[in-house]
RNA sequence: GGUCCGUUCGUCUAGGGGUUAGGACACGUCCCUUUCACGGAUGAAACACGGGUUCGAUUCCCGUACGGACUACCA
């Protein structure tokens, strides 16, 4: 068998849906398994849908998941241009080709007159029932459609589809597909302002382009009959690539599949980057701005629809290259679960190491105005490391380990501060301030023993530590978080403590 | 409405003619920890329904129901 070639193909009309970036990922597990190619090809060929920046976007988000095509726009090739709207000449030449082949003719009908019949006629289709009473080439001869394209009437190419035959679809993951040619309308594949329509560029591409494997949405299974219809009236059906439709992804919760408003509905990403929109509504954050870790992303998101058989569920890229199969994607839509997401996240943090980690993190710190050293920065790291979720929580939840503590638990406070208790509290203040090595084992025999020979109970006192270093009562272990922070600051942070309650 | 696709715990899924139907997430309980988490243990939780085929069907076939996609001069 050949290399293969496959291809991801979003439309810039937007951001990168994270739907899309799974299809991205299986035809680049696809292509890397087998040393093939993978090609970005960008089909911008709906100019009133044309969004700038889309294109930037894709190439980013596809850069941060760590798909890296080996062709198409901003990689290099030598088969493009990957644009499509720098390859309108190529789908003009190929529509009148497949015209002239008698598989295709000119239709005059305005989109107005269309609506219209669809208005009037209950399931209006454009087919070989209607299409000898409409203004096209086949009613009204060449010669008429002639003079009127050559008098700059505005037309569009519509694909003629023949009545009465069954096309069959090997689908990879489907199985056969069967298709009855009768209920099939006539596609436009050249539209009125010369640009051809997803159909026609697609299939001209995937073959100029020598796709061997298409993978894609399951949305496109009902329009693959036409491709086929295409690829055998261009004569190019023994190099036809092999389908793969897969499961959409749903909703988290609801009917139907995930949508772009489905992000800020539910107050999750949907997107692998944030995108900034015209207005403020038009804006989101996307799995990078919420604190996910790229390989997290990936893992979770090759697990939607797929699954290599067996009890193994956290993949990296290498083993998921090596596992990867068409047989083994699933059949039906996967609902979008955020906990799951979430759960690998956490997963991939714990795994990484502190420095990488650092590096990671330290942009996000200093986005806060925290300036700290590699050092602390680590240490702080693998304190907070087993109790996040997000790369975010580093400097959200653990604000406590860069600037002092915002609010106290007084809840809290409440129930646990009173005269006699301030008195061992001061005391224990004193105390700490006479110790030279503070390590969290050191400091915490000291803390202890203390305890003991003023004859109360952990309980008495350590609570109060932890609010007076942290403010709640979640976090850290005490001592380790001192040690952390340091004599100075626990120090400062004891006085402060004192000090809150006289107020 | 029409065409096509699908249906295993709440969710993602493994499995496959004879299994105590497995794992993960989420959830409950317990242990660890005088915090929170992590970790460990444990529990509850599924083959949509009805017919076939078969000694036997969750697994194969057909229907039904339900879900989904498509039905644009959008992709």
């Amino acid at each position: 068998m050949t290399k293969p070639r496959v291809r991801f193909a979003p439309s810039p009309t937007g951001a990168l849906h994270i739907g899309g970036v799974r299809t991205a990922l299986y035809n680049y597990l696809f292509a890397r398994q087998k040393g093939g190619t993978f090609i970005l090809r960008i089909e911008d060929t709906d100019q009133g849908r044309y969004v700038p920046g889309a294109e930037d976007y894709i190439i980013e988000s596809l850069r941060w998941v760590g798909l890296l095509p080996d062709e198409g726009v901003g990689f290099g090739g030598s088969d493009g241009p990957y644009r499509q709207s720098d390859r309108k000449e190529i789908y003009k030449k190929y529509a009148h080709e497949l015209v002239q082949r008698g598989h295709a003719y000119y239709a005059f009908d305005t989109p107005v007159e269309l609506e219209a019949l669809r208005q009037a006629t209950e399931n209006f289709t454009y087919n070989h029932l209607t299409r000898n009473d409409l203004a096209n080439s086949l009613m009204l001869g060449d010669a008429e459609s002639q003079r009127r394209v050559a008098a700059g009437d505005p037309f569009v190419i519509r694909l003629k589809v023949e009545p009465g035959q069954s096309i069959h679809i090997q689908d990879l993951i489907r199985g056969d597909v069967v298709f009855e040619s009768s209920e099939l309308d006539d596609k436009v594949l050249l539209k009125t302002d010369g640009m051809p329509t997803y159909h026609l560029a697609n299939i001209v591409d995937d073959h100029l382009m020598r796709i061997t494997h298409v993978i894609r949405g399951e949305e496109w299974l009902p329009s693959t009959a036409h491709h086929v219809l295409l690829y055998r009236g261009f004569g190019w059906e023994a190099t036809m690539p092999k389908f793969s439709h897969l499961p959409l992804i749903m909703k988290p919760v609801g009917n139907g599949k995930l949508s772009k408003r489905d992000g800020a509905k539910f107050g999750i990403p949907v997107f692998p980057l944030g995108w900034k929109g015209e207005t403020e509504e038009e804006s989101f954050g996307g799995f990078r701005e919420a604190g996910f870790l790229p390989e997290a992303v990936v893992n979770f998101l090759a697990l939607l629809g797929w699954h290599p058989g067996g009890d193994q569920d956290v993949f990296s890229m290498e083993e998921l290259i090596q596992l990867f199969s068409i047989e083994h994607i699933g059949k039906s839509g996967a609902r979008f679960d955020y906990e799951k997401a979430k759960s690998f996240n956490q997963k991939y943090i714990h795994a990484k190491d502190d420095a990488a980690l650092a590096t990671l993190v330290r942009p996000l710190a200093e986005a806060k105005g925290y300036q700290v050293s590699d050092e602390f920065l680590s240490k702080a790291i693998s304190l907070m490391k087993e109790r996040v979720t997000f790369l975010t929580d580093f400097v959200e939840m653990g604000y406590y380990l860069f600037e002092p503590v915002r609010n106290y638990d007084e809840e809290t406070l409440q129930k646990r501060w009173n005269s006699d208790v301030a008195a061992v509290f001061a005391e224990l203040t004193e105390k700490v301030a006479t110790f030279d090595l503070f390590k969290a084992a050191e400091l915490e025999d000291a803390v202890k023993t203390f305890i003991q020979e003023k004859g109360i109970k952990p309980g008495d006192i350590l609570p109060l530590l932890r609010i007076a270093l942290v403010g709640t009562m979640k976090g850290p272990a005490v001592f380790e978080t001192a040690e952390v922070l340091g004599k100075a600051e626990t120090l400062a942070r004891l006085k402060a403590m004192i000090d809150h309650k006289k107020e």
